[in-house]
DNA sequence: ACTTGATTGACAGGATGCTGTCAATTAGCC
DNA sequence: GGCTAATTGACAGCATCCTGTCAATCAAGT
């Protein structure tokens, strides 16, 4: 049993280039974002209290990506100390302050935004929107396939069936 | 200057799923390896010198994904520390010693690999073989042109053409 | 041989993220 | 009103990876 299958062998060839695409992602935000004296970190906290206030809780959960609440607070805290946010009264929490951007804060996201438009737009053009499209709903079967095997809801090989199937 | 292309939307829309997807991947890599009591990132070591005994430089050189020389190194210390693998002598190099496996080491990455067949078969044959293929070679195409673009090789978008076309 | 430059390992420092624990606060329930 | 559970922020500790620096070693050219 130490034969993989054609398609065992296919997502096996797929787990380093989907590392090597994370971290080119990682670099195009740390190219984007560090000019602007911020890092992809900060810039993700950042940004999810441009269109409202939040509660550093609120953006754990909100951002998800496997950034914890603790590791947002600190991020959170050091915008505040940098001068990029601040943290208002929240009238229905008296511990957990409200965060909203300075104006800084403010202008620095907006400037961000263009400069990430400029570079989805050219790398896009290049690979196309139909392509692109299909590739997330491949990444996205392929976690969630994974999440189900890693619970135990996805049995071995032979391709029996979906728990639940894509449709 | 604010509006971003359709391709653009596209792109920026895959960004999430590829951080999501990576997390995913290596909640997988830490399920398998962590009942043998390595990490992913030992295992990952570790595995590069099952077929040979390599330096540690060699493995920061071929493993590439993102692991920098200095982290093989604390990595390679960690593993002859644990006993799984084991530094022996360089015909060439006096200082570059040559990390190879232990036999316990050996044993692991063997029991490791049939754990990963298993795993991939099961959500390689949830995905599709096919649609894997299609997958990776989008994935090296948006690193390529990001790549590019970060290096300056890639101007902006009206989707003029390509400086080295895929094909 | 000698010099020059690249490679390599050791060492120190820093950034980021996670986990665990604790008290303050809030929400739900009786 | 009072009790219990969940949420939240503060604090401490830990793991991982990166970068920079330095001396030892090797390779190449003269």
């Amino acid at each position: 049993m130490t034969e993989r299958s054609a398609a065992g062998n296919a997502l096996t060839d797929a787990v380093l280039p989907v590392f090597e695409l994370n971290g080119e992602l990682l670099a195009a935000a740390r190219d984007i974002s560090e000019p602007a004296g911020l890092t992809p970190a900060w810039w993700q906290v950042l940004g999810a209290t441009l269109d409202e206030p939040l509660t550093v809780s609120d953006i754990a959960r909100r951002v998800g990506l496997g950034l914890a609440r603790q590791s947002v607070q600190r991020t959170a805290d050091l915008l505040v100390a940098k001068g990029w946010a601040a943290y208002g009264t929240n009238p229905h929490h008296r511990r957990a302050k409200l965060l909203s951007p300075t104006d800084a804060g403010r202008a620095t996201l907006l400037l961000l935004r263009d400069t990430q438009h400029a570079w989805a737009d050219a790398v896009g053009a290049e690979v196309g929107a139909e392509e692109l499209r299909s590739f997330v709903d491949t990444a996205r079967r392929i976690a969630e396939a994974s999440r189900a095997y890693r619970a135990g809801q996805l049995s071995r090989p032979v391709g029996t069936a979906a728990p639940s199937g894509p449709g």
